[in-house]
DNA sequence: CTGTCTTTTCAGGAATTACTGAAAATACAG
DNA sequence: CTGTATTTTCAGTAATTCCTGAAAAGACAG
């Protein structure tokens, strides 16, 4: 996991509290499927005052321009930032989102679209699938669990980045205590005879 | 991304039903920071309809003995499956846990585990620092903008994760339209005088 | 158009990660 | 203990992924 990769002269413009920001990050996104430099340059981006341009971002976490430009194409791939033009400059300047809220959603709605769509569509096809025999009628009542799962935990994430982060957060917060309040709800629900239904489960 | 390796006589006995679920969490696998292997054991153990040995896996996924091990120290590292002991026989025998509400849980925790408090800690490390001028300033804003954002999103993932089934089930039905029950107890706490106080939001 | 600035592509080499077979370690029956 | 069955380790190699410099493509002012 450690890079033994000679360091040129990288960094060294980048204060030690930006520099370990960047260097996590780049090990996170490691993890994730994303690589080192893309994780770094995210990093950077999330941090800066102002949008950077590709030769910045080169110059400080001392990779090639081309490997900068590479990054930067994966990181609007996932529509994470994009690219902006400053009055009277040639060049494009990139930036993160303000808010952290849309980051994270963006973030949420592309591994969906990535991962958790194609194997929903797997997972289908699987089970329209006619069993021979008992292992594979085994086989598909545990992919049928999992379907059900994902697809669950699925819309609820729909439904819930609906909500904007005013509501999103009190509710949050309350954490479990949500489902104490829905005690509550039954029973007002059956004094006030059905009026007050808000919610039907699917 | 594909892999091009000559396959051997792979999975020759795995029906294309099983063959092509294990293939898909092999790819996704990859994509999440596990490698192709352990996808595709973990894959074949949660179909499986009794618990495997790692002859068994090995001959299945045509994997060598030793990778197969591997893999399996690693699925045993992330307590998504572990060895049992069959009567009679030395060997050791892994499945995957029957709930599949288990199997993300013990997902999420130890995902937690690995990749959230880490960042956590870095964040809060950076946080104390004292910002030398308007660029650290920023920077650490930023981080502390993260920092409260994953946080919430943790602690409240604890206090969900923290319900059974039967609960949480029909509570994600329900997706946003919680916040209108809310809204709605907001109401009632105030009816009541303020008794009915369930949430203090910190 | 032309020339310049900027970004992108891509072939090849560097670094990392994955996988294997052989050997070592472990477990356990007798 | 001894011998056998089983699992783990690990050094070497295979495969993949990452990164770079050079060249091509694109954008735009004059």
């Amino acid at each position: 996991m450690p890079r033994r990769r000679p360091i040129r002269h990288a960094m060294e413009t980048l204060s030690p509290l930006v520099r370990d920001f960047v260097l996590h990050f780049g090990e996170m996104g490691s993890r994730w499927g994303i690589n080192r430099t893309v994780g770094q340059i995210y990093a950077l981006l999330f941090v800066s005052p102002r949008p950077l341009n590709a030769d910045e971002i080169a110059e400080a976490l001392a990779f090639s321009r081309s490997n900068v430009s590479m990054g930067l194409k994966e990181l609007q791939s996932w529509r994470l930032t994009q690219p902006h033009h400053l009055p009277g400059d040639r060049r494009e300047y990139f930036a993160a989102p303000e808010d952290v809220w849309a980051i994270f959603r963006t973030l949420a709605e592309e591994r969906k679209k990535r991962e958790v769509e194609p194997t929903l569509t797997m997972l289908r096809g699987a089970l329209l699938q006619k069993p021979s025999g008992d292992a594979e009628r085994h086989a598909q009542q545990r992919m049928r669990e999992m379907h059900d799962l994902v697809e669950l935990i699925t819309l609820w994430f729909d439904d819930v980045g609906r909500l904007d982060p005013a509501t999103l957060v009190p509710l949050m917060k309350m954490g479990s205590t949500v489902s104490k309040v829905l005690e509550v709800k039954q029973k007002i629900t059956q004094l006030a005879g059905g009026r007050a239904r808000t919610a039907t489960a699917d």
